[in-house]
DNA sequence: ACCCAGGCGGGCG
DNA sequence: CGCCCGCATGGG
């Protein structure tokens, strides 16, 4: 247990960073008042807080942290050193991107754990938001480890997830997804190590990814992205589809594999966070 | 009541 | 391959 703090450099916008659908915005806890904002979140050491005030982030932690991991969680989980204005040069191809960025200036891509971003975006498929976070909140209630004195939750391990049966999972809202959620826990625990795949690069990580039932294309993307680094991943949704197709298609229908092409052109290197001010920007409008 | 949701795997042509 | 279909469940 223990408290710091670190000034943030460059457009920080902690609000949408978390609520754009990515694993945070499915389990985290977050209120804003006047001119801060806090939240906290269970990780698979321990809970963090943070409370963002101007250009100062406040933190504190419980669970096993130190100072010096503590300080990597925060740094890692909101892409602190990530350069904002050199991210917006790459991805501010045209108007609608240009209006994006200004609309949710500062929202970042985050980082989380592999496996906290697999089961999130395995619960996400045919879904919606509210459901999704309604399940992984009751699994982090249900399998996660307490901590001491908290009344707080680890996030749930993929051996804790396995301990559970396929019933047990519907049972607490993951529907026809529990049996792709039950697969990810055997998979994870027995025939691949999810620390594995940092070293492989986007390509190769993804095939291995998606070895795992439930785990398709989309997903795939979503735990390469928000999970392994990798800001070339581009993840085709709904949302995301529709507004490539309006915005530069003139509506007309395209292919997940040739939409997959035009971001790659567009957005070399940085697709990730050209999807991710796309979906908000798209989903935010209503676009359809 | 009825429709839809950050897709996916399986089955078929 | 590409296309099409069903899918648990609860919120709007």
């Amino acid at each position: 247990m223990g408290r710091d703090s670190l000034i943030i450099k460059g457009p920080f916008d902690i609000r949408n960073s978390i609520e754009s659908g990515q694993p945070l915005a499915f389990h985290a806890e977050y209120a804003h008042s006047g001119k801060s904002f806090a939240l906290s979140y269970a990780t698979s050491r321990g809970v963090m807080k943070a409370t963002l005030k101007g250009k100062r982030l406040e933190y504190s932690w419980q669970g096993d942290y130190n100072p010096g991991s503590a300080k990597e969680e925060i740094e890692r989980r909101f892409r602190i050193k990530d350069n904002m204005p050199s991210i917006y040069r790459k991805i501010c191809t045209d108007e609608f991107m240009r209006s994006a960025i200004s609309a949710y200036n500062g929202m970042r891509v985050t980082q989380n754990d592999p496996w906290e971003t697999t089961l999130c975006f395995i619960l996400s498929q045919f879904n919606n938001m509210k459901r999704i976070r309604g399940s992984v909140r009751m699994l982090i209630n249900t399998y996660g480890t307490g901590i001491e004195g908290s009344g707080k939750k680890l996030f749930p391990s993929a051996e804790q997830i396995k301990g559970a049966s396929i019933e047990e999972l519907m049972r607490h809202g993951a529907g026809f997804r529990a049996k792709y959620i039950k697969h990810a826990a055997d998979f994870c625990t027995e025939n691949l190590d999810l620390q594995s795949l940092y070293r492989k690069d986007y390509e190769d990580a993804k095939e291995a990814i998606m070895e795992i039932d439930g785990v398709g294309d989309k997903v795939a993307d979503c735990i390469m992205l928000f999970a392994y680094n990798k800001m070339e991943a581009f993840p085709i949704d709904t949302w995301v589809k529709r507004v490539l197709e309006t915005v530069y298609f003139n509506g007309k229908k395209k292919k997940i594999r040739e939409l997959h092409q035009f971001a790659s052109e567009r957005w070399p290197g940085m697709e990730g966070y050209a999807q991710q001010y796309l979906f908000w920007h798209a989903r935010s409008m209503k676009l359809r």
